[in-house]
DNA sequence: TTTAGCACTCAAGAAGGGGGAGTGCTAACA
DNA sequence: TGTTAGCACTCCCCCTTCTTGAGTGCTAAA
């Protein structure tokens, strides 16, 4: 869409405004805060010819003027000016992340929380999603009064664990050995490999442990089949609290239901797919409760793949040029920090 | 507190209808509704009586009363009728609790989350802190690309796990033999137990891998050396957004930035560390921000040992009968849970 | 094409009344 | 002595009315 060069900056200025204000934007205002060299009756016939071309909006007649969805998508993709974080803030985001990383788990929640402290807005961060499982080392570890935990570690450093019953008493070495058998015959399976022959072989060997047996087997099948479904992290949720749009506490329940509903997150969250950063606007986003909020999401790479979403989210009225510049660099961090796992 | 029997009867209607409607009380209400066979003026003369006594008072001039925090107090202590749940209910709180049980945390989970659907109130459940740690097992997992996997099995059934990075690339034995190693000079200690000496004899046996070694030490102690820090569980925190009283999203805000932070739930929570079930009303609870909200806590048990604390969070206008029997139950249903497991 | 001027619109806030629920007091009654 | 009917009074709530002011659209002149 190409406009005259006056119309963008005035429809520039409103936007500005209204975003630093939260107020509707009189042509008065423009004039006086914005020097375009023109009165305010210009930039009220200017004004006219936005409304028309469904830029912008008027709350109520005789009220300033407000953008429309269509006016922050225009000005996100055509107006809007990139400037890069301070080094300072560049800085500290790294010394943060990059600095005492234990974990993916703990990183992508700093992360998470970095970003919401930095945006003042709501951070979603989507965790890397496991490929095939395989697995690496099963366990078996027995604890006091019959109890035995069951770890079991899969190709990619995942973990799970599982306490178990287990009513006949064994000693300590017959667990080493239990667990020696368990690994022969289940180390580097995936649940494409599994197969019922499987469980025939070590049943053999193993008889007189029928019913443990079952249940780790079941266990076993259990972290194998799982997809791990990519987990979801939430910074700041209740920064939406401090957005004057959002002082009526409806809207506020709507939103927070939905940021609790893990699925849903999900949902809203995968659909910025595309590479690099995405800006969703009102009802350009996939859920009803959604329209008056904003998301920015990118992806971010492992070894040049896909790994997981991340992304802020906040009012339409939302400070868009800041938040592209944080999720932007958060983005790229949040990678190194990965690579460097 | 001794009062007279009309007193009680017209402060319990009171008490009963203002849980019921949120709306002020007034004399006319009382002897419309609940049958005292005497005329309003009567009530009305009572209720001054009452309102003296600091047990209901007028939110201004010539409105009905409500109940004061004293008044609550009484009711709880003293008026209360504590009718056990209808078996249908217990039922299902069994049925879900116990079914499938896999392990210490759903349990837990699965219990908030009951009790904040029964009562429609916010679940707050603090899970068993753990005694001692004694190292049970340690063992190393070799991944690709120079990654290995540390797990390490406390006693008491915990597990933790880290990846580490690796530059040597060594085969798979040499990781069994590494294992081995560890396991035998580490297993058994806890940290009072740990000494210098233990990490010289292991530096000996492996001073090929003083790198690696040095890691996996210090993340040892590490895990031996945390506390276990009590974990603690919401359930339903977004139901006070359906409460009448917490419509402004000024009080919204303190209520769920408190749930938020876990310290401070903690200290919440850790005052009703008597037996049995503890209803703390308004200010009596620590936290300055939970004046308007009621709690009621109970501990539960596992060998006789108070292991954790469980409890609903709502409006001081609250169903305290009910959430009582609610809390009452789950704490005995958990405790089954947790006694089975 | 721009601008000054002007009439017009409409939300928000202040002001002013009823209406109504509820009270306290008093006097009569059982 | 306790209970009740009656009544004046209080004060919130809701409705209407009025005023204010920001902002607009239109018109005519520069």
């Amino acid at each position: 869409m190409k406009m005259e060069e006056r119309k963008q900056q005035i429809l520039q200025a409103l936007i500005l405004d209204y975003i630093a204000t939260g107020d509707p934007v009189g042509s008065r205002t423009i004039a006086r805060k914005y020097k375009l060299g023109v009165s305010s009756a210009t930039i009220r016939n200017e004004m006219a010819d936005l409304e028309e071309l469904g830029l912008i909006e008027q709350p109520y007649t005789s009220a300033g003027r407000i953008p429309s969805q269509l006016g922050y998508r225009y000005y996100v993709d055509c107006l809007m000016e990139r400037k890069p974080l301070a080094d300072s803030v560049k800085k500290y985001i790294q010394d943060t992340l990059l600095d005492k990383i234990k974990e993916t788990e703990s990183l992508i929640q700093l992360a998470s929380k970095l970003l919401s402290q930095l945006t003042n807005y709501t951070a979603i961060v989507m965790a890397p999603t496991y490929g095939k499982n395989v697995l690496r080392h099963v366990q078996l570890l027995p604890l006091e009064n019959n109890k035995v935990v069951l770890v079991i570690v899969l190709d990619n450093g995942h973990v799970e664990h599982r306490t178990l019953d287990f009513s006949l008493s064994l000693r300590g070495e017959d667990f080493e050995r239990l667990s020696a058998i368990l690994n022969a015959h289940l180390r580097g399976l995936s649940l494409e490999q599994w197969k019922s022959g499987v469980f025939q072989a070590i049943y053999h060997e193993l008889d007189y442990q029928k019913r443990l047996l079952n249940q780790v087997m079941e266990l076993v099948e259990n972290v194998l089949s799982v997809e791990y479904e990519s987990k979801v992290y939430l910074g700041g949720a209740l920064n939406i609290l401090n957005q004057p749009e959002f002082k009526d506490v409806e809207k506020v329940k709507v939103i927070l239901e939905l940021l609790e509903e893990e699925r849903a997150l999900k949902e809203v969250l995968g659909m910025g797919q595309e590479l690099g950063i995405s800006v969703k606007i009102g009802t350009e986003n996939p859920h009803e409760g959604m329209k008056d909020c904003s998301l920015i999401t990118a992806t971010y790479e492992l070894n040049g793949k896909v790994i997981g979403t991340l992304g802020v989210l906040g009012p339409t009225r939302m400070e868009y040029s800041k938040a592209v510049s944080v999720v932007d660099f958060l983005t790229s961090a949040l990678a190194e920090g990965l690579r460097k796992l």
